[in-house]
DNA sequence: TATGAATGAGAATTCATTCAT
DNA sequence: GATGAATGAATTCTCATTCAT
């Protein structure tokens, strides 16, 4: 519906006859990448066709399959992209800066879609590989979220730390998908400030700061 | 095949021939409807078949049709049986319960399924119908979780205390479908002692009690 | 093409309204298996699509995957029903008619199609399991054909013997072929009659009647 | 990827550097028609890519089109060798030696594959062109073999004598295929030696030595 | 009421072929 | 001459739904 319209690289001012074909391999896939990570995120992964996908990034189905193999595969990289940026926030972040974070993270409703990373987390192909790597992702950085507030393996209430920080990405992800895929108001339309207040409490209540 | 049907919800007291119970049609539209809630809740609307949930439920496919018109329909009672289930829990709940209450709803991993009734209100359908359903089922709910808290429509801060309501909510779905359709560990083995005081923090500090 | 028309069971004398549905399993079932094996033989496994078959059947193509699995599994069936056939033809014949039985198969160009039951086993579907159940007609049959001209396994000159007879086997098939698919002239208009004397002459050099 | 195209026909006796090869139109067509043989006889037509051949070759999938313009243009070119290979065996081989010549042709399982070139002839595209050449080749083929046993056309008992030749064409193909495609045993490892005393047998049978 | 046969629409994937470089 | 990006036309299979019994 609200899809981005595919704009060609080469900016197109003239009212020149639509060209097709960017023949620009690296370029197509990102293409690809950026419109199913949308599409999954917002429809989830059995409703969304690779048709849909391909016209939303405005470049033939068949590429599809050529690029990543299966609609799989390129749920697959949607979920390893969306690892990597969700690792690059709570991973890069000082303690106690976590909340302010995450909030960005959620309020991010433009194209990049960051907060459209999120709720690919919870969607699922029922392909096993894909579970995995989503599993993966999630581990890490609930480890990670943890570690900013002072976990380390092994300790003593260790795993009582993990568990808080599961709570706390899992209360992230709740909200990203409220927010983008269900459009609950008010939340749907709250802004990046409206969120980083009731997000700090949340994360201090479930992580104290030491 | 004929797979043995699932024992129904209500009990079989009486001592009744142990075959009985073709020829029902009210037994037979439960049979349906809990099958449903589960598969839909686990895999999500598109990812499940109407096959699947005949045959879990024991019955004839083409009754689905007969009892609920289409697999939409299906999939809409089986949103406003969910609705009730939570309108329950945060409605009938004292306010300083409530975390104890939303532990107990999340920590249900059981056949009943308290839990999948919570991870079935993210799942959606593409219909229009079922979203609107949806949409009204979290918003009521989250206006009874903020009315345990004082919330009355209208007053100051009215707007900030339902947005932090929500959240709450956004928070409890997110760990029930971590829990039960992602099955990340450890947060998906914890039992509800474990859940329990976490919650509290949580939902103490979004919705601080009065 | 020269598609036998699809002939209901009951018979249609009327003008009626062409009634699909026919609602017998067992005939759709057959009426399938007839349909593939005619395509299957003359234009080759990849070459024929599910929907030729359907249609020269007068069914639905769904029901293909409904009693066959898939189309190898009704290129599967094929095989089987064609090496059952063959098998009554080489198996229960006196040895010393067994050249009037092979031409008799052969010459069959009819709807029942027992020459191209013939044809079917030279043509591949690329699937293991199609070429191990085609290779186990095969080799029956030509021990079947042997045994007909004295053959018993272990003897001195036993392997001779079977070479012999599956070359037997191999010149009935290429004969079935060249006339059936190829439609070599003057091949392809010989008769029955035409034919039992080279086969006579063919047979008996290869497997010398004792 | 880029596998290692296999080494041309033509004996590379000079000298030169080890890779060069690039850039030789004449060689290029050759590797693409060597493998064209060998995937269409072994696969059939349908079953085999444009990119199988390619990749075995090779070189460029383009190429095909470029040099046969299309993958029917490349089939026939095929037959067209198949058959110029075929009418140097029953054409120039003397009457009393043509047992010998097809057990020779039939024998070859190697690369140059004469026996795939066999195989080839029962193998159909569905082109009308490409039935065409076949039947001409077959029939002009099955000629030779008939005149070198003493047919002349018109002559009395001339149509007797074409049909049994073509049927001694028919077995040698019969045989062929069910050594090299079908594989069946222990007619697929018998050697020439093995083969040129039944075949022998066969083509006397069928056509006596005046 | 219940069942299984039948159907048509739609989805993913493959593939020959055409271009731009 | 050669390459690889792009395309559109199939093709197989799945699935919700409708009918006849």
């Amino acid at each position: 519906m609200t899809a981005e319209p595919p704009v060609p690289a080469t900016s197109n001012t003239a009212g020149e006859p639509a060209q097709r074909r960017r023949r620009d391999a690296a370029e197509t896939r990102q293409l690809l990448l950026d419109a199913a990570r949308q599409r999954f995120a917002r429809d989830g992964y059995a409703a969304t066709t690779v048709r849909d996908i391909a016209d939303d990034a405005g470049v033939n189905v068949a590429l599809i399959s050529r690029y990543f193999t299966s609609k799989e595969g390129l749920f697959e990289a949607c979920l390893r992209a969306a690892g990597d940026e969700l690792r690059r926030t709570t991973g890069q972040t000082p303690a106690d800066r976590v909340p302010e974070a995450i909030a960005r993270h959620i309020a991010d409703l433009g194209a990049a879609g960051l907060s459209s990373q999120l709720s690919l987390l919870l969607r699922s192909s029922g392909d096993a590989g894909a579970d995995e790597i989503r599993r993966g992702v999630l581990v890490r950085s609930s480890e990670q979220l943890a570690a900013a507030r002072g976990w380390r393996p092994g300790e003593p209430d260790s795993e009582q730390l993990l568990l808080r920080a599961q709570m706390a990405l899992a209360a992230g992800i709740g909200v990203a998908v409220l927010r983008s895929s269900i459009r609950l108001e008010p939340l749907s339309s709250a802004t990046e400030q409206d969120l980083v207040g009731p997000l700090r409490d949340l994360v201090d209540a479930l992580l104290p700061p030491r």
